[in-house]
DNA sequence: TTGTACGCGTTATCAA
DNA sequence: TTGATAACGCGTACAA
């Protein structure tokens, strides 16, 4: 075996290992094959003024050969940190958090960090599962967006044990106040009464609110920015024309149940001329429903939803939707815990970090 | 500190770290503080039948009292195994892709094993990156799907490289048949001849197909069934009808550039009353230009798509589509790589699954 | 200039 | 029944 490093210096290595290499060579191979110790292989590999030229010259070209790497595991070990950060999300199949994953992935690459993701599925043991097999010095850090189970229950001890163990959680989008962690969130509040604005300026004196129940936070705020949208432009809110809708509907007919809901809030109010849906899925059901209706969109009735999507960029007509910036608040998020986790000092004043919506406005409004 | 065993046995701990504990704590901390041996706890930790039960209880309930868990890099680098895998897509904000890790995770979740997800956003030089950061022992395998890049330039040493070191890969759905690795992919060739079929059963004569260039080798599939359904329904193919996007225009424009072509087709060729489209917005897309054109669908023309979506389930009409089942590939991907993790002897044969496309009938056929 | 010893946290083997 | 030791792979302080 023959490895040419310059035209003048040519090394020969006889194979070190008569069957063909599987399993990583390691320093300790390479030592026992160069006959010098582990520590000057270490060394010589990290260029150190300690080792002679030639001893390096000898050591990096075989390394090179076999394409040394070290192990990170080793490093980990070594060093207590993974440079590897958890991300539990409650579904990926779903434009925003695979913005979001996407967001944290371009820091995390660019910060020479892994990304583990752990979807918790909406439910609060599998949220507690996946927290707990990779708090065990898997990872540094959590970057998270709480399932709707965990917000229904309030049970929240798995977040706080987990700070106490001094692992920093980042939670995203659906947060809890009183957790000691930093949080990256959605003005939901003030997007509604761009929303509500944007529908009121353009005429509309009935709007009709589709929301979630209560427990889900972001719903929650976006359902009390419409009330006091409404309230800033003289209107007075009508039970009426609020529909809650309960997403625990998991169910096969959930849809069916989506469409009659909206189907009969329609029929009852047919001075609607105006939705504003909490997310992209309402939104674009309110538009089919209507036009099975016979009303026309946008001249009928317009439609803003919150969450800007794949849907509403495709439909017919296309959605005008707030943008809440997935990608945007992954990086975000994935910023503040590297930072955090390379800060030496520990600090605990965390931020809040609210990322502006943004409304873009498409055919379902004038 | 009491710790209450049972109703006869009560321990109690002076707190052994009078700072609230950050670290976690190990099993020297609780040897040092129960004045036994690190081996001794060790052991009354997996409940040897070498330790007295006096000791086991005191030493569990200790480390029930202070949630010690065993530090898994300690452990992957003693067992050489990280019980971790590396899974590369080339995009996941996409329906298919996200069912995919889906799948994957679902499986990983119930063996134990942690995912790691990195993103080649269809560029070679990623991907090649994020296997080398993954390959140096952080992983036990791969799961992947190749970009794009790596197909147009037909470069796959990286692949070789890291299954000759003994790490083994499961490719899925972009595959490549030359690299020796366990593979999951849809029949794509028959699930084109399922579509073509049905709209000729249906009545269409002027089958049009709009498809992507020739490297990604889905496409090519997808297009020669094409072919071949036409053929065998005595239908000569007829070049005029066939469309070939350069999707690698992820420039500003794609989408219209997109409709302008697919415009072009349709007004060059009056009688076109089928399309065959090999991804989801392509077929939106189609829909939306033949809707402007005057066409209704499915009376004058009827569209299926490969892929199935969220577009597609929420369009205008539905839109009837070839289901690749996504999670299935997943699960399907993350069993063989855990499989051939867990087996012993190395075993030389790779198995390719093919997962059988579904026809969901919707609105927009017949 | 090179090598020895130690520690990261764990388990397994062997000795006491 | 318990404990000392070695090993997984690495980096570094210190000794030679």
């Amino acid at each position: 075996m023959v490895f040419r490093k310059t035209a003048i210096k040519t090394y020969e290595f006889h194979i070190f290992d008569s069957k063909i290499m599987k399993r990583k060579v390691t320093l300790k191979h390479i030592a026992k094959e160069l006959d010098v110790s582990i520590s000057t292989v270490s060394k010589a590999l990290r260029n150190s003024v300690e080792i002679s030229e030639d001893t390096k010259e000898k050591v990096q070209a075989f390394a090179k050969l076999y394409n040394y790497k070290p192990n990170n595991i080793a490093l980990s070990l070594k060093n207590r940190k993974t440079k590897t950060i958890g991300v539990i999300i409650p579904e990926i199949v779903h434009y925003f958090f695979s913005m979001v994953i996407r967001g944290i992935e371009r820091i995390a690459l660019e910060r020479g960090y892994n990304v583990i993701v752990g979807l918790s599925n909406e439910s609060f043991d599998k949220e507690v599962i996946n927290m707990e097999t990779l708090a065990n010095g898997s990872i540094d850090g959590f970057i998270l967006s709480i399932s709707k189970e965990t917000l229904f229950q309030q049970d929240y001890h798995h977040f706080n044990e987990t700070i106490n163990q001094g692992m920093p959680i980042v939670m995203f989008d659906r947060v809890i106040n009183e957790i000691p962690c930093d949080k990256v969130i959605v003005d939901d509040l003030d997007g509604s009464k761009k929303a509500i604005n944007k529908l009121v300026s353009n005429g509309c004196k009935n709007i009709a609110l589709i929301t979630t129940k209560d427990y889900v936070s972001v719903g929650r705020l976006r359902t009390q920015g419409y009330m006091e949208a409404l309230s800033e432009n003289g209107i007075a809110p009508n039970a009426e024309l609020i529909l809650k809708v309960d997403d625990k509907l998991e169910a096969e007919n959930h849809l069916d149940v989506l469409e009659q809901s909206i189907e009969q809030l329609i029929r009852n109010n047919a001075t609607i001329d105006g939705i504003y849906a909490v997310n992209e899925l309402y939104a674009m059901t309110s538009m089919k429903v209507a036009r099975k209706l016979g009303k026309n969109i946008p001249e009928d009735l317009q439609v803003i939803g919150f969450t800007d999507g794949v849907l509403s960029r495709h439909s017919s007509p296309t959605l005008t939707t707030l943008s809440q910036h997935g990608q945007q608040m992954g990086e975000k998020a994935a910023e503040l815990l590297f930072d955090r986790l390379e800060n030496e000092e520990e600090n605990e004043i965390y931020q809040t970090i609210v990322i502006n919506t943004e409304l873009i406005e498409r055919e379902s409004t004038k």
